[in-house]
DNA sequence: GGTTACCTACTGAACACTCAGTAGGAACGT
DNA sequence: ACGTTCCTACTGAGTGTTCAGTAGGTAACC
């Protein structure tokens, strides 16, 4: 019995790989800029150069594509990138700022997951809607938590709800997502640095 | 000739009026809930009592169906429902807070406009796009010059970009949208309530 | 008798997904 | 060195269904 812990599902070759890497970029793209609706296997097919019965090889449904592009995106995310332990306190704000202005190296994963949640967003019982309320739930405890840490090191006032500040934070970060999508020129950088001043200085105690 | 200001397009007869109400009303809430691309007109037509001909007997097409039920919205709108000449000043972010206060009033309509804004958000060229747009950056001016009379009349800091603290209030408003969107029984009211006071210490001056 | 408010029945296109088959290569025994 | 076997990675030609919109008619009401 070898390590079988991580590997087995994989990828049998390496074109394989690669064309499953075509295929979820290409439907990352089209998300982004038709919704998952307004998506056709066909295209996505035909822009990573396979026929659609192709892609289906790959990826037995529509859905299952879209799982994969996001398990790529949740990979890559930046937002809430610390483990339990290394719990960053305020350092928190700084770092959301930063991953904003990381946007434009991944233009369709920011823009395919947007499209997703406001297409899913009343979707009640769909595996989708679970899927994307489990990880935007686990988005806003991990950022109270760092709200309470700070809150502990005397760093912002104590009276303030931290859960409320996350969901209110996460409510700006993906309303702003909404916004450069809708307009790419959009000075998310500068806004997200007005924002981090704004952040602080409200928080602050006294 | 007569005033032909307005009326002319609006309702020959009450029950064609009461008719349209009804598929609009019911357009918003299946869009509210599956999107535009997932909503059929059937689906429209049934839920308010008609056939599908019945339907496109009043709205021509589904794009004039979506516009007329944004029409809707965009009359019933509170976020930034001042004129010219009564410019609130400091006092914009109060009515903010308020019209959030009252999205459950008209439920559908705030989760079509969040809907359709991320589903249209990256469709350059579509009449939707165009409105949606031209509609976003009204807000942000309208809501920039509430903030620079705040800023004349000493409420707000100096330091601080009109323009972007605006986009800024506009993504928050739209992302705590989506998040409600998600799970109703977010506590909007009250996490804007928290905002209005954070907002209030950050933008006071020195 | 003309306008308003519908209806049933239909059309053509698009869609996700199926199916049967094939080229190419690695793995094995002989 | 060779043939057999098996697997991966596809293709092209469908399937049934759903969709927006059309055609043509009917009935009520002013």
């Amino acid at each position: 019995m070898p390590t079988q812990l991580e590997p087995e599902l994989k990828s049998p070759t390496a074109k394989g790989a690669a064309r499953r890497a075509m295929l979820v970029e290409a439907a990352a793209t089209f998300v982004a800029r038709n919704g998952s609706r307004g998506t056709s296997l066909a295209q996505i097919a035909k822009a990573a150069g396979v026929s659609q019965a192709g892609l289906i090889y790959h990826f037995h449904t529509k859905e299952e594509l879209l799982h994969a592009a996001l398990d790529l995106r949740d990979e890559a995310e930046e937002y809430l990138a610390w483990s339990e332990e290394e719990n960053p306190g305020l350092a928190a704000l700084d770092i959301i700022a930063t991953a904003i202005g990381n946007w434009s190296k991944q233009p369709s994963h920011v823009g395919m997951h947007t499209v997703l949640v406001a297409e899913n967003a009343a979707q009640r019982g769909t595996a989708m809607h679970a899927r994307l309320t489990t990880k935007y739930q686990a988005g806003v405890s991990q950022l109270a938590a760092a709200l309470v840490q700070a809150q502990q090191a005397g760093d912002v006032r104590q009276d303030l709800d931290p859960r409320h500040k996350a969901m209110e934070i996460l409510a700006f970060i993906h309303g702003l997502e909404t916004a450069w999508l809708m307009d790419p020129k959009m000075p998310v950088k500068v806004i997200a640095k007005q924002w981090l001043v704004d952040q602080k200085a409200a928080l602050r105690p006294q």
